[in-house]
DNA sequence: GAAATATATTCGCATTTGCGAATATACTAA
DNA sequence: TTAGTATATTCGCAAATGCGAATATATTTC
């Protein structure tokens, strides 16, 4: 294996959330495939502007789609990224914790 | 806490992790804080580049840095990224391993 | 087949990114 | 104070990105 792969591959995926709206897509998603219609209904976005975030995440292969009819449906190909997420989520509200237990500490005094 | 703040919070370090060189500085530093020589000298680029690309991670928060006489020493701010890179380390190697298994089984028909 | 629906693509344009080359800044040593 | 060393910033430029508007492509329904 060429040693670059394994970081190409992290950074593809970096890459695919590196943007709010696409972050958000992430999310919605984490609880199963939906249809690109439901997804920019939740999000409240423009049509082709969630067309297009998801075409990058199409290109760097985080998402996959299936067809049904008149609709497409995706789905993250990667289920470790909710784990991502999580750990994100997680590491961020403990962050925020301590920062408040500090201030609340000084100005206490 | 305004809804989109944990959403641009996670894109902003995919942001900075968007780069295989990115990449590789953040699992270069996982052992602890290295000096921006250092660290170029393991990764064979450029001086210049490397720390423009050090100058991307410190915008977006993703390191930390401390001056010591002569030089810079860098170090990763969020020690929850060397589990979210592991994570994706594994999780592409079982891939890679499961791939290669049904490889197997099929030419070995 | 014509209208309607769901999704994707293209266009024009402004902004951002990445690179190497060159230059600047800060600290150390002589 | 002059060199040398370590790091950062700026420059010029090509490429990539993000956006809304407009257009295209399927698919369904009538």
């Amino acid at each position: 294996m060429k040693p670059d792969t394994l970081r190409e591959f992290k950074a593809g995926i970096f890459q695919a959330l590196a943007h709010p709206t696409r972050v958000a897509i992430a999310e919605v998603l984490r609880d199963g495939e939906l249809s690109a219609g439901a997804i920019f209904e939740r999000l409240g976005l423009e049509q082709a502007n969630v067309s297009q975030h998801l075409a990058v995440m199409r290109a760097k292969g985080v998402v996959t789609n299936r067809k049904e009819g008149n609709q497409v449906f995706y789905s993250l190909r990667h289920p470790m990224l909710v784990d991502v997420l999580d750990t994100m989520r997680r590491y961020f509200l403990q962050q925020l914790t301590e920062a408040t237990e500090m201030l609340q500490a000084i100005t206490e005094e």
